[in-house]
RNA sequence: GCCCGGAUGGUGGAAUGGUAGACACGAGGGACUUAAAAUCCCUUGGCCAUUACCGGCUGUGCGGGUUCGAGUCCCGCUCCGGGCACCA
């Protein structure tokens, strides 16, 4: 009986359907294990081969844990809001409910011919009200909390207002955007509106007015990952920066959790530096420079504290507003042109042409340990979004202010012994210091001269704290994450305002639903699209809906009219998946309590510093509030490469209609033109296939080679334009889901970028065949009873050894070949007995569950493979009997011994030592040493 | 500029410091066949030798080093990929 891929895995498909097989509840009495694949966005284009990676190399690991005895959680949903549904829904001017309803289809009937063990019950859809409304659940926790930095975490907003009527804001450690100074009087004497201000200071979602990525195209501001190069990463459209009121989570509180988290996941090294640097953690101090001629003082950061000899002038960033408190009315004018120049510049213009720009305040600072007085000065190349957005220049020692200095003129002074700084800065952070004070300046007797770097920035650091000049502080380049977008297709906040001031929509009135609007485009100048919204589906409290706003005791508030960002709604995903159907809770106490975290998540890399960011900052803050159990959401992560496409060419000869083969195109002259790969195999192309593919090429004529047309190649991203793209569908229909399934996981290593190459795939659909004929005498299934030979065993226990090893370590890669060789093995043995054959059906399952299914049925098991348990292997089939040891030098080989399989080391030197043939053959010389490795040849070393 | 990876046949890729190139593709040869498909067998890093059997030399980006032994470890380069970047 034929190997039939067809009628085997429609029969598996739709039992698994009706059994619900792997539908999975909590069960107490089994060990759980979660397994998570970065769930997709429904785009229009359809699952291409590279989709399935991941998902394969998660379901194989998802199946092995069941095998192995594991309670294990595997399921799969639907990231469908955000800016791809939407600009999708935009080309094609349809609704984005209605496309992303439709992708979502096309996605789940792609997604089931792979034969996935996903638990479909438990599907999520982001942009279903049952889903969001834990998102804005969510949201509406953030703004209730603040990040109390003392007892490092998130803490109800209502302890910090008792708090501000007991004792102000004294003594206060929480995460912030501005510091604040106030009395308890001073609280209590504040308007309602002036309490809301300084309480948003300190919300973790808050309503702040930012520097944004704003980009007019896509109508909408965007997050800082979300921004490459000066261009929306989305569209590639341009960004600008603006200063608007947007809604931000505090995500800088959480970054030195953030960053000490990373020591406790399984991550690959890459995916932590990334992270690492997106944080961008910099230990420094916060140093306090009095203005000349004025009590007022300024503060600048700085991570070389060391280098306070060699400042010989201060910079600030143009939108800092120590600006206009510095410029001295002669200065005045000059600046006001320099602000305004560097206002118009974009984002873009300014990483393109970074040219040294800057002009004098008229002001001097005084230098803390000298009291010598320096300039200060505007430049651009100082940001006012990190640090203090002022600095103290140190010319020697830092190429920005290096190249600042030359071009203005300023003095430069080494501080670091044998540094030369005619041509360049020194920046390295080591040597010994010098200059520090310069000979004749007096510093109170403070010296730094002699020391390494290191010594002198911790010293200088100790003293700065021990005279009240600064402090100690540690920066991060990691920012609040914007969190509006004028956009239609998102969350929508459950916030309304009230005299202008925001509030939260009561928490029984969740979900706030998405209302249906008439125009769902974005517009250029941020009118949120939300404007457009005749009716707010908000009837839950029995209260009027009208136009834009809820009516209160006849007053009208409007609500917010922005939406969330894609990131929103993937943040908490694996925390619902515990617990999808829940309505009272995101997630209950019990389910959360037994599923924990993911304990495989896999995914692209391309989400390093966006959702994986985002996601464990979310658990984070929900980790505080009790409801996630587990401070890090995602135990281990893979990574998968992403899968290039192989594009093939024609070679038309140029003004006509003939084409030539690859080989011979160098004879032509010739225009390469990409060809659908779908008629291409195997570099051949299908002549007739190609004359019906487009109807210029109907008449098509060919210079074959050997009577075949040979298409050149190239590899390139996977993309309709290049006809490159390869559809999972084709491959099931031709060669069957479990070929697919082999041959992805045989292309290479998991995290790797490759290239689909489909010549390779016959060999896994022959692998199969072969494997089918073991279990198949004729048309007839033929599995004996007979006892195995030593030989079948040490096949089985050999491959079990490998495929186990490699499955725990996701080398799938080389345990595909594993199976290929014992296969062959077994074939050539033989071996008909079950009890080598039964095991070897479940060791395949995962790899190939249809296949697996279908034998472990022909077998006489009434559940499904599933129900197995893996084998175990036996060490003992796998041992030598002996070990052969052979000697050879001089490019011979001169002798050779035998020794039984467990002889030690120092047995098989001494018996080696003491033999006769070693005393033939090694005449005259003697043995140094005999080097063993077990199992494998022996070195003898001769003197 | 700083920080991570990586480099092995025609191709994808294997190799706990121990016979480099498993396995697969492709290619070449052969068997079966009227023919094709399918299937099976042999060869396949390079160079040399060859009357057959047996061989020889060389070889994991480049240059050094450690070691009885290095694709693997160390030092110095080259090239490729990725991340961060006026972040003070």
């Amino acid at each position: 009986m034929e190997y039939n891929h067809k009628d085997i895995e429609r029969k598996w498909r739709s039992k698994w359907a009706e059994d619900k097989t792997y539908h999975v509840e909590e069960d107490k009495a089994k060990p759980k294990y979660y397994v998570l694949n970065m769930f997709p966005y429904p785009s229009g284009a359809g699952l291409h081969v590279g989709h399935p990676l991941g998902y394969i190399a998660s379901d194989i690991y998802a199946r092995y844990k069941r095998l192995k005895g594991f309670n294990v959680l595997n399921p799969m949903g639907y990231d469908a809001y955000g800016l791809p549904a939407e600009q999708y829904a935009i080309q094609t001017g349809q609704h984005p409910a209605k496309t992303t309803e439709q992708n979502i289809a096309r996605y789940r009937e792609q997604l089931d011919k792979i034969g996935f063990s996903f638990d479909w019950d438990r599907e999520v859809r982001t942009c279903e009200p049952g889903y969001y409304h834990w998102t804005q659940w969510a949201f509406c926790q953030m703004f209730n909390s603040f990040y109390c930095a003392k007892c490092g975490k998130a803490m109800p907003i209502s302890h910090l207002v008792e708090r501000f009527e007991k004792k102000g804001s004294a003594g206060l450690h929480a995460a912030c955007g501005e510091e604040l100074c106030f009395s308890a009087e001073e609280w209590k004497a504040m308007s309602e509106e002036e309490k809301d201000n300084v309480l948003m200071n300190y919300r973790i979602a808050y309503l702040g007015e930012t520097m944004v990525n704003w980009c007019p195209q896509l109508g909408t501001v965007l997050a800082n990952d979300e921004v490459v190069d000066g261009v929306s990463v989305r569209g590639g459209f341009p960004v600008v920066q603006k200063k608007t009121v947007q809604w931000c989570l505090r995500v800088s509180a959480y970054a030195q959790r953030l960053l000490d988290g990373l020591e406790t996941v399984d991550w690959s090294d890459s995916i932590k530096e990334t992270q690492r640097n997106w944080i961008g953690r910099s230990e420094g101090a916060e140093m306090q420079f009095r203005i000349d001629g004025s009590e007022d003082t300024f503060t600048i950061f700085t991570t070389r504290a060391d280098t306070i000899f060699g400042v010989t002038f201060m910079v600030l960033a143009p939108e800092s507003e120590l600006v206009s408190r510095m410029t001295t009315d002669a200065q005045r004018a000059e600046v006001e042109a320099y602000l305004d120049a560097t206002k118009k510049r974009t984002e873009r213009e300014r990483i393109a042409d970074r040219k040294v720009t800057g002009v004098f305040t008229g002001s001097y600072a005084v230098n803390p340990f000298t009291q010598e007085k320096i300039p200060v000065w505007v430049s651009d190349y100082v940001l006012a979004g990190y640090g203090t957005g002022a600095i103290m220049a140190v010319p020697a020692h830092d190429s920005r202010d290096y190249a600042f200095a030359r071009h203005f003129n300023l003095p430069i002074i080494p501080l670091i012994e044998g540094a030369d700084v005619s041509e360049e800065s020194f920046d390295a952070k080591e040597g010994i210091v010098m200059n520090s004070p310069r000979e004749g300046v007096d510093a109170g007797g403070f010296s730094l001269n002699g020391l390494t770097v290191k010594e002198a920035i911790a010293t200088t650091k100790r003293y700065v704290e021990e005279k009240g000049m600064g402090r100690v502080k540690v920066n991060y380049r990691l920012r609040d994450a914007i969190f509006s977008r004028q956009r239609y297709w998102g969350e929508p906040f459950p916030v309304y305002y009230k005299n202008g001031r925001p509030q939260l929509v009561p928490e029984h009135c969740l979900p706030l639903e998405l209302p249906e609007v008439t125009k769902f485009l974005p517009t250029e100048s941020g009118e949120p699209p939300l404007g457009n919204a005749t009716r707010w589906a908000w009837d839950t409290v029995g209260e009027t809906v009208t136009e834009n706003a809820r009516i209160d005791n006849e007053t009208v508030f409007p609500l917010e009219l922005s939406t969330m960002p894609g990131f929103a709604g993937s943040s908490a995903y694996y925390l619902r998946y515990m617990d999808p159907r829940n309505g009272q809770a995101l997630v209950s106490p019990e389910a959360a309590e037994y599923w924990k975290s993911v304990d495989l998540y896999i995914g692209g890399s391309e989400h390093a510093t966006g959702h994986l960011i985002y996601s464990r900052f979310w658990n984070k803050f929900l980790f505080d509030l009790g409801v996630s159990v587990s401070e890090e959401p995602f135990q281990k992560l893979v990574n998968q490469g992403m899968i290039q496409g192989r594009s093939n060419f024609v070679y038309r000869i140029k003004d006509t209609n003939t084409f030539v083969s690859k080989g011979l195109a160098k004879d032509y002259d010739v225009t390469p033109i990409h060809v659908d790969v779908n008629i291409v195999q195997n570099d051949v192309l299908d002549t007739e296939a190609f004359k019906a593919w487009r109807p210029e090429y109907a008449t098509a004529e060919f210079v074959l080679e050997d009577g075949k047309y040979i298409c050149g190649w190239a590899i390139e991203k996977m993309s309709k334009s290049m006809y490159n793209v390869v559809n999972p569908d084709m491959i099931v229909e031709k060669y069957g889901a479990d070929t697919l399934r082999l041959y992805e996981m045989f292309l290479g290593p998991i995290s790797q970028s490759k290239p689909w190459d489909s010549n390779g795939i016959d060999g896994c659909y022959r692998f199969l065949k072969k494997a089918w004929n073991l279990y198949h005498k004729g048309d007839d299934f033929a599995v004996s009873a007979d006892a195995p030979s030593k030989e079948n065993l040490k096949t089985l226990h050999k491959l079990i050894k490998k495929v186990t090893e490699d499955i725990e370590t996701f080398s799938y890669n080389t345990a595909v070949p594993a199976f290929m060789i014992a296969v062959g093995e077994l074939a050539q043995q033989k071996c008909a007995a079950r009890s080598v054959l039964e095991p070897l059906a479940v060791l395949l399952s995962p790899f190939a569950p249809f296949f697996a299914e279908e034998l472990w049925h022909k077998l006489g098991h009434e559940g499904t493979v599933c129900d197995a348990e893996w084998p175990a292997f036996d060490e003992a089939y796998l041992k030598e009997d002996s070990v052969t040891l052979s000697v050879s030098f001089n490019g011979k080989t001169r002798f050779t011994l035998d020794f039984p399989a467990d002889a030690s080391k120092e047995q098989i030197e001494k018996e080696t030592l003491a033999s006769e043939a070693a005393a033939k053959y090694l005449d005259g010389k003697q043995i140094v040493k005999v080097i063993v490795v077990p199992g494998r040849i022996v070195n003898i070393v001769v003197k």
